[in-house]
DNA sequence: ACCCATGTGTTACTATATAGCCTCACTATA
DNA sequence: TATAGTGAGGCTATATAGTAACACATGGGT
């Protein structure tokens, strides 16, 4: 199984991080979209953990990283970049990114979010998006995109309560 | 079809409006949370159409209501408010709210929204809620609360494509 | 050399949301 | 009746998120 869909257990970020930013410097040499030193840094950052980022922690991030300060635009251009690019996707109910880890393919957007530990995990299923279509089409309406946040408790945050017998 | 699930079709929009606040009304009563004139009023005006509506917007209609300056605390408790009774939800992809036709039974927020004219429908699919729970069960996450914001053409605002035949 | 397109720096600003404090009205006791 | 508690809402100020507009730089084509 890829590193990349395994947000909720134990894995080799490192290589999360590397293929993520080795994939994106490849489908941007596809498209002829070029992929700056700023914008790799960008997603880089973003690519640090399994927990969204909001723009502003990102900036000082940044401000930090390269010891100068770094205006909202900076890093809000960097962003558009990579929501164009398909390579992050913006969680709305944190106002926050987070790195897409199948970039290149079209896909919707959703995730589930852990309210505790803040871990995003994006989940591709084509029922999920079949059900979508299926729910919208009986209404007659169009669909072009879809954002689904799904917001709970992930297997390490939620109470083990599978066998709470209380056995002496 | 009662007129609030109508949000894309001709219908009879006052009965929406005081429905709701009818609905409303009796829901507080049962529950002993104290339907204020303000928050009566609040409810209202989201409820003045099927788009959902800024709460800065929102404020500015307040203000001339009542010939007086409304200041941003004001709007977002009575907001606070009707989230928390279920009579308003928040749509993120917009910063703005809609009110619930189906407000008392515990449901998701689920919406159609026309990026053309603006309209957002609530769609209560249990398929849809199940297709969701399914998902996040394969991996072991649960789920507490969901956000689905599907965006696109209404059957108004879609382009009418089904006999694109140019008949002379 | 020049032009042009694209990316980034910078300032200023708009938009959205919250913190904290005060007063008022209502209610529950003493 | 006094009086303390509670919750609603007015108010100022502030925090957080996002954009507009212009200046400058680079790099490629002519
Ligand atoms: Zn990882
Ligand atoms: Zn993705
Ligand atoms: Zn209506
Ligand atoms: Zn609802």
């Amino acid at each position: 199984m890829p590193q990349k869909l395994l947000a909720f257990h134990r894995h080799n970020h490192t290589h999360c991080v590397s293929s993520a930013l080795a994939e994106a410097q490849e489908l941007c040499n596809e498209r002829g979209a070029r992929l700056t030193p700023l914008r790799r840094q960008v997603l880089e950052l973003i690519w640090q953990s399994h927990i969204p980022l909001g723009a502003y922690a990102l900036m000082d991030q940044l401000a930090e990283l390269t010891t100068r300060r770094v205006a909202p635009p900076t890093v809000y251009r960097a962003l558009d970049f990579l929501l164009e690019q398909g390579l992050v996707h913006r969680i709305h109910g944190l106002n926050a990114f987070i790195g897409c880890p199948t970039p290149g393919e079209h896909h919707q957007s959703e995730f589930l979010l852990c309210r505790d530990c803040g871990v995003a995990k994006e989940i591709d299923s084509e029922e999920l998006s079949q059900a979508i279509r299926i729910v919208a089409e009986a209404d007659g309406f169009l669909v072009e995109n879809n954002s689904v946040e799904v917001t709970g408790l992930c297997p390490n945050c939620r109470p083990k309560d599978d066998a709470p017998h209380e056995r002496a």
